[in-house]
Parts: C-alpha cells; structure tokens; sequence
RNA sequence: GCCCGCUUGGCGGAACUGGUAGACGCAACGGACUUAAAAUCCGUUGGCCGUAAGGCCGUCCCGGUUCGAGUCCGGGAGCGGGCACCA
C-alpha cells in the first residue's frame, strides 16, 4: 500500500512555484484586485502555531481568490524592530541586527515549508533603512502639518523594558509586552495628534462593514467620545496669585441646578497653587498621588475630598456658591480636570455629598414618578426637570441643549465634546528602533533634519553593557553640527514606537522598491486590503494607529485609501491542555502520555501529572506545540487542513495530536483512493448514458463545488474541509462498491479532479501533486475555480418531512415543486398520520414546498 | 460596576432568511484482515423504555409567540472578552 511522500512532494512544488513566479502580483495585470495581508511577524526565531494558522488562513483566501480570477496581492515581511532583538544582545552579545536578520532567515525558510503562496520579491523587513528612511521623512512631513508634537508630560514608564509606552500598550496597568507594573513619570516626549482624527476614527467604523462588531466596538470605546459642556465656574474669593475661575466639563449640563460642589484634580494646577499656601491641602495631596494606579487599589480607595475653602458662583443662581474641593477621584487627563458634582444624579457624587454632607437636591423626576425624591441612590435615569427655573418641564436630552444655549448666552461655558483617547506618544527610549529625525540645538531649538541627510541611520558600535538606551550612551553618535546654525547640537536619542513601523507596511507593499514610501500608481492598483488577516489583540493597538497613520498620512499629501483595511478577520488562538508534574512544575506535552489505565504519566519516571486547563499555547506553560516538528513528521498540508478543519477561524482551536493524525490518515486515504483509481484519459467525454447511482453522484459532485465555494466565500473553512470529506467519502464508496464500467470510470474522474480542485487551498501540495498525476500539465495554482452545473445542483426528487402537530412523523419522497394537493395527499396516506388523525378530516395542512408537511389535527 | 459575546452528544463543531437537531471529524466500543502488532477496511455510538415494531425525552434554566423554536421575544444562571474613579 503505497503511502502518500509528503517531505518530497512538498520540497517538490514549493520549488516549482517559486521558479515559474506563480505568486508574483500583477501591478498591471488585467483582472480586478485583490489584496489579501497577514499580520506580519515580528522575528522572534522560529514560528509558532499563532503564525501556522494566521499564514494558512491567509493562504486559502489568497489561493482561492487567484483561481476566482483575481490579480492577487500576496506579501509577506517582517516587523522588525523591537525589545526582544535588544534583549538578546544583552544576554548573548550578539548585536541586535545579527540577531535579527538570522532569525529572518530561519523563519522565512520556516514559511516556505509551508506552501504559502506570497509573493517573496516583495519582502521588507521594517530595521532596514531602506524601509525606515521612509517613516522619517513622514514624521517630518507630519511635524510640518503639526500633526507631530513635542510636550513634556506625564507618561507610561516601563521599567524593566526602561522605556516609555503609549496609553494602548497599558493593559491592567501593566506594560503589554515585559507585564511590569507601569510607572508614571514626567518627560518629554513627541506624539502624533491621533486625537486631531477622534471624530473620523469614531463615525468611518460604521463604514467597516466586513470588520468584526467585536473590534469596533472596542475601538468606539477606547476613543470614547462624550457630549457635553464646559462651564466657567467664577471663582468669588480666590486669593491673589491663583486662578480666578474653575473650567469645568461635564455630560449633564441639564443637572447645573442640583449641583452641590465643585472638585478639581489632586494635580490641577490650581489645586498645585494653593498648596503652595496651605499645608494640609499640599498634605493630602501628596497622599493621594500615593496611591497606586492598579485596578484593585482604584476599586478600594475611598472617594476623599479636601475643601479649600474657595467658593465658586453658579452660573444660572446668582448669589449662590459652592465649595471647590481638591477630590482624589477626578482625573486631570480627562475633560478638564475638574467636575461639578450633582449629588441626586450621580452616584459617586451621591456618595460623596453624604460624606461631606452637602446638599442633595432632585432635579430630575423619572417619568413614572410623582414627585422628584431622594432615596438611597443616585437617580442617573431619564425625566423630566424641576427644581430647575427655566428648564423645569424640559426631557432630559431637551434640557442639554437649552442649559448649553443659555451657558453660551451668559458667556459662562459653551457646548463641548471631549474624548477618551489621548494623543500617541511615540518615543521610545530603545536603540533597536528607528531613530527620529530630530536636532536639538541650544540656538535654535529642535530642528528637524534636513530630508537630504536622511535616513539617519544607527550606529553599529553599539555596547549594551549598561542599562538605558545606548544610542544616549554612544561617544559620537548624537553629536552633530546644527544643521540651522551650524553651532554644536544634539540629535534626538530616541526611537520610534515600533507600532510605528506596522502603521504604514501595508502600504509599502505595493511598491516594495519605490524610491519614494509609496508609488501612487501602485497605492491605487492595489489599496485597500481587501481583506486582512491576524489577532484581535491588536484590536486598538496596530488597528487604530494604522486607520489613524493613513488619515494623517493623507493630510500630508499623500496617496492614500480613506480606511486600509476593507475587511477583517479576527482569529482565534492556537490553545493547548497545560501539564504539571507532583511537584506543580509544568510539562511540554512531549514529556507526558496516557498509560494504560488511562492516567497522563511522566514519560521519564512514569509518576503522574495533572492535566490542566485548555490554554492560549505560552512558553511561559510550556503548553506549546512547535510547528517545524508538526510539518517535519506530517507535512505541511496536514498541518493546514488541521487547522482549518476543527474549528471556525475566529474560534478558539484547541491543538489535539489525535485530530492531526485524523487529517493525516485522511491525506492518506484520498492519495491511495486517487493514485489506485483507474480512470479514462484526461479529456474523456462523457459517456452518453449514466446509471441512477452515477447521475445521484454526479449531483453530489456539483452540489459540493457550491457548497465549498460559497463556505471559502464566507471563510466557513471548516465546513469546506467537512464537505469536502464527505465528497471523499461518497467517491471512496463508489469506487470501492459498484461494479467497473465506463460510465463509473468517467464519473470518478470528474469527482477527483473537482475535489482536488477544491483542496487546492487548503492543502496545495497534496492537491497540485494528484493533479499532475491525473495527467494535466497545466499547474493547478494556475488553473481556475470548477464551476457548477446549475441543473445538477437541484434535486429531482425530494424527502419531505411530515409533521402531526409539529412533531416528526414520517417522511415521503416528491418530485421537487410537487404542488400543494399532492403534497398533502402523500401525506395524510402516511399509516402514521392516519392512525393519528383517528378518521377525523385535519383541522388544517401546512405545506412548506419541498420541506415539509405538518398536519394539524 | 458598565458594555459586548457565547452556552448544541464524551469532545471540536454542523443546522441556509423559524421547517426532519447532531453534517464532518475526534474519542470510544464491536468486527474483518494478520501468528501477532501496526496500517487498512466494515459497523455501532444523544438519553431513557422496548426482544422488536415503535414510543417518550432532549440544543444552559423558566416563561411566551407560532401549525412548528437550537433559531424570535421576556426573565434568569454560567462562562469568556472589553472598558473602568471618564465627570
């Protein structure tokens, strides 16, 4: 029994198709467009099973929209710049380029052994200068339309990776790669106006259509838009030296009549002002910067206020007053830094008016109501005002508008939106990035670089013996001439984010080798993705900053899409069962088997181990399965159809050794089933009579090329792969079970081929290498998508299902659109509907054409 | 706390816009081939009752709409994800 030679069938093709340039995109090809990307990777040595079927998911749409009849576009780099290059070169004194371009080298090996159909010539890795010299000449292009910025701030710090990291990189008051607890300090830094976009960003996610609700809504969160009002509260007894008024943003304007207090930022300027004058209050704040970010000590601080004794004027009230505390609680990133708070309709201001006993007064009486109360609560809901003058009466939403108009009447605050998202900081403290183009002179100040010196580029003399970055360190490297003034000067030491890099690389891969970014001729041969690919951890990272980067970049004059990616698939993870030993230490899944009882056992002392939680695959667990073994004793075909055959993409997929040998005994299966076939020539026509089987086969055949194109269509992967196998197995019947003849011979062919066609995606090698088999010439990446017979893909006959008051009774077989009468008479013949119906004539027939009879008795 | 998603056999999952629940696969069990094993092939496999024909129950729970509900509506539980002193 001949077994199906995958390690040589596969070295085989990927030969073939790199030599003849199958995967090569058309900039001028006549046929429609179609840009299909992955998430690029950064190098990190080797590829997990997060790339395996990010790649392979990539590769059926990228393969099977080829044989559609599209010009695809296929790339394929590498993100390039980043810590773990630099850590490396710390632990191992190997420079960080080294180490960076021999990881590029395996790993791209790693992905050729796939099959993957990318078009390598147009490969860029993001540390080459080439590619880098790019972003720097955006970035001052960016400075020009003063999207680009330099402000001293607090920020994000980092300090194991020791550097600093912009808000969407916090996740849990945690660095999101090294997990350390983020610090906050004060620096100088350079963001990107993404806020400038907020709007934008936040009205065109409507418009991403084929993106998951899941990701847009994150992104509608994280930018976080609020409606409201700035109002100027007018201080009545400021000292000298300190402001004389409070701005203030809130979402209630309707509520200014049940306002009790005012409260500003422990880090509010003001608050920083009478500190200066006052002990207790410089005290208490200083005790309040104590307290820790993290989400428990948020959750258990009790909310504190410290009254300055200032008094601030209502603005509708005149006469009336209220106390300005310094509160813990308000937040000087967002609004204005400073609240007024409306006790009866907000709970945290509830809760702190009972502590400091302040006033409580309704002024929003819920529809229900009769009259506007106190109770043990906040009510935050929907009314009508009182208490309230002139918006008494007034819905909530009409008493927003008409408190704003009359705040812009009395010149006291106007209408204002105000939003979660803050600017992006870029600056990272890192050599491993790309250097920013920037001079710093005494004279002149910062001074961008001048465009013909670009790229700056690295030094290589690099030493990373001591902590921080070592471009700061470097004897020569930032000392340069002003470039203004020509006096002695400074360059920026700082790098780019590297989320900078992936911001823009979509783009690059129309023209990979443009002199400039980005060829405008390609950017409208091939922009949008049209259908992007990758984790949904990158949710509000690399997907907001690249949807922002082609706005901004757009500004600058640049050609450029409204939106870059069209269409997103989010996938799910690669996960694992986890193992631990008695002594709780973990275990690689290769260190561990079923014995004979049943029990997970040590392979090296046979004690037992416990079998933990399905999990994301992580190091860390050592519940990780590396894909160069998978593909080294199973092929890469079996490694793809596994992974696409388990679960749907954006689904979780648990790796199990069983189903992979499952997939390997089916390759198996369909290569004997193939190779011992004996089938006519290619080309045979078909003979002129077919038996009932071989038509009802035949049927099966077109049905299923619908069916696997309408699942690729939808990227239903895993039903194609169960269709397809169900067509196997009807073939694998056929041959094996009716009798030999001329008619079965050419039906079986047809069946072959059309499965063989439609495998093609999803496991090329095996696909491409039965073709050839079967005698055609011409390569199957290159051939085109079967079409089905529309006459065969409807049924002559149907089984209708016949019903008793909803429950299944029977079934009859009909002629497809067999009219109403002949329906129900089929069915009320059935003995079980009689015997049912008791004689009786039904109370009423339901006929659902060609699906179902229900008899209502 | 707020928002979103999910819940179907032992397991992963099918089921088009309300119309025969469990496709396809994994695991398990039985059998064939074999000295034996591997490989391969055939069969069984939601639960309960029954020798059988067949019947009853069954898509997280409770209720509703409907001739008919895994699918729609109301309420609840569990799991997962996002955000979180956001004014």
């Amino acid at each position: 029994m001949s077994r199906y030679n995958f390690r040589e069938t596969e070295a085989k093709w990927q030969t073939v198709w790199e030599e003849r340039r199958v995967f090569a995109a058309a900039d001028d090809g006549p046929q429609p467009k179609y840009y299909v990307l992955e998430m690029f990777p950064y190098p990190s040595g080797r590829i997990h099973m997060g790339h395996v079927r990010n790649y392979t998911l990539g590769d059926v749409v990228a393969r099977y929209m080829r044989a559609r009849g599209f010009d695809v576009l296929h790339p394929m780099g590498w993100d390039a710049f980043g810590m773990p290059a630099e850590n490396a070169a710390i632990e191992n004194k190997v420079h960080p380029a080294k180490w960076t371009y021999a990881n590029i080298d395996h790993m791209r090996g790693q992905l050729k052994s796939m099959g993957l159909s990318y078009d390598w010539s147009r490969e860029i890795a993001t540390c080459d200068p080439s590619y880098y010299r790019h972003e720097q000449k955006m970035f001052l292009d960016m400075l020009a339309a003063g999207l680009a910025y330099r402000k001293e701030s607090w920020v994000n710090w980092d300090p194991v990776d020791q550097t600093v990291l912009a808000n969407e990189q916090v996740i849990e008051g945690r660095g999101w790669r090294s997990g350390a607890l983020v610090e906050r300090r004060r620096l100088s830094q350079w963001f990107l106006r993404i806020t400038d976009f907020a709007d934008d960003l936040l009205e065109s996610l409507a418009l991403l259509e084929r993106w998951p609700e899941k990701v847009r809504t994150m992104q509608d969160k994280w930018i976080g838009r609020s409606d409201g009002a700035r109002i100027f509260f007018k201080l009545t007894n400021s000292p000298s030296g300190v402001a004389d008024s409070i701005e203030v943003f809130t979402t209630r304007p309707d509520t200014l009549f049940g306002a009790a207090f005012v409260a500003i930022a422990v880090d509010h300027p003001l608050a920083a002002a009478l500190a200066q004058q006052d002990s207790k209050l410089s005290r208490f704040i200083a005790e309040a910067g104590h307290l820790g970010t993290s989400e428990a000590a948020i959750e258990t601080a009790e909310k504190k206020g410290y009254d300055t004794g200032l008094r601030a004027a209502h603005p509708f009230i005149p006469g009336h007053a209220l106390p300005v505390y310094v509160a813990n609680f308000v937040l000087m990133e967002y609004g204005s830094g400073a609240v007024f708070g409306c006790p009866a309709h907000d709970q945290r201001d509830f809760e702190f008016a009972r502590k400091y006993g302040l006033p409580i007064l309704p002024v929003v009486k819920p529809k229900d109501a009769d009259v506007a109360a106190v109770g043990d609560a906040a009510y935050e809901g929907d009314g009508v005002l009182v208490n309230s003058q002139f918006l008494d009466g007034l819905a909530v939403d009409d008493a927003k508008a008409a408190a704003i108009e009359k705040l812009e009447e009395l010149g006291q605050g106007r209408g204002e939106t105000v939003y979660r998202l803050r600017d992006w900081g870029i600056s990272r403290q890192r050599y491993w990035g790309c250097p920013i183009p920037i001079i710093h002179c005494a004279a002149c100040g910062i001074v961008p670089v001048p465009e013909r010196e670009l790229p700056v580029t690295l030094p290589e003399d690099v030493s990373f013996d001591e902590p921080g970055n070592p471009l700061d360190k470097h004897p020569t490297w930032k000392h340069v001439t002003c470039p203004t003034c020509g006096g002695k000067a400074v360059r920026e030491t700082d790098t780019f984010d590297t989320f900078f890099e992936s911001s823009w690389y979509f783009a690059r891969f129309c023209s990979p080798q443009a002199p400039q970014a980005f060829s405008q001729k390609a950017i409208r041969r091939w922009m949008p993705v049209d259908q992007y690919i990758g984790g949904v951890e990158h949710a509000v990272l690399h997907l907001l900053y690249s949807r922002f980067f082609t706005r901004a970049l757009r500004r600058c004059g640049y050609e450029m899409p409204a939106e870059p990616f069209a269409g997103l698939l989010t996938q799910g993870m690669v996960c694992h069962e986890t193992y631990r030993d008695a002594e709780g230490r973990w275990l690689y899944p290769e260190e561990v088997r079923r014995d004979e009882n049943g029990q997970m056992v040590k392979i090296s002392d046979g004690s037992p181990v416990t079998v933990g939680r399905v999990e994301k695959m992580s190091k860390s667990r050592k519940n990780v399965v590396d894909p160069a073994a998978i593909i080294e004793s199973y092929g890469a075909d079996t490694a793809r159809l596994f992974m696409l055959s388990d679960s749907p993409p954006e689904r979780d997929l648990e790796w199990s050794e069983a189903g992979v040998e499952g997939v390997w005994r089916y390759v198996n299966r369909l290569w004997r089933l193939v190779t011992e076939a004996e089938l006519p020539a290619a080309g045979t026509a078909m003979p002129n009579s077919l038996s009932q089987e071989l038509i009802g086969a035949r049927r099966a055949i077109h049905k299923t090329i619908k069916s696997v194109s309408e699942d690729l269509e939808k990227f239903r992967f895993n039903r194609a792969v169960a269709h397809i196998r169900e067509l196997t197995n009807l073939l694998g019947e056929l041959a094996e079970r009716s009798p030999a003849d001329s008619g079965k011979a050419w039906v079986l062919r047809e069946g072959f081929e059309t499965l063989i066609r439609l495998l093609e995606p999803l496991a090329p090698h095996l696909a491409e290498e039965l073709w050839q088999q079967l005698g055609h010439g011409k390569l199957l990446a290159e051939s085109d998508w079967p079409q089905f017979d529309p006459d065969l893909v409807i049924d002559e006959m149907v089984t209708v299902a016949v019903q008793v008051n909803g429950k299944l009774r029977g079934q009859i077989e009909l002629p497809r659109d067999a009219g109403r009468e002949e329906a129900e008479a089929a069915a009320l013949a059935l003995p079980a509907v009689a015997k049912l119906a008791d004689g009786k004539p039904p109370r009423k027939v339901i006929v659902v054409p060609n699906r179902i009879v229900n008899v209502v008795v």
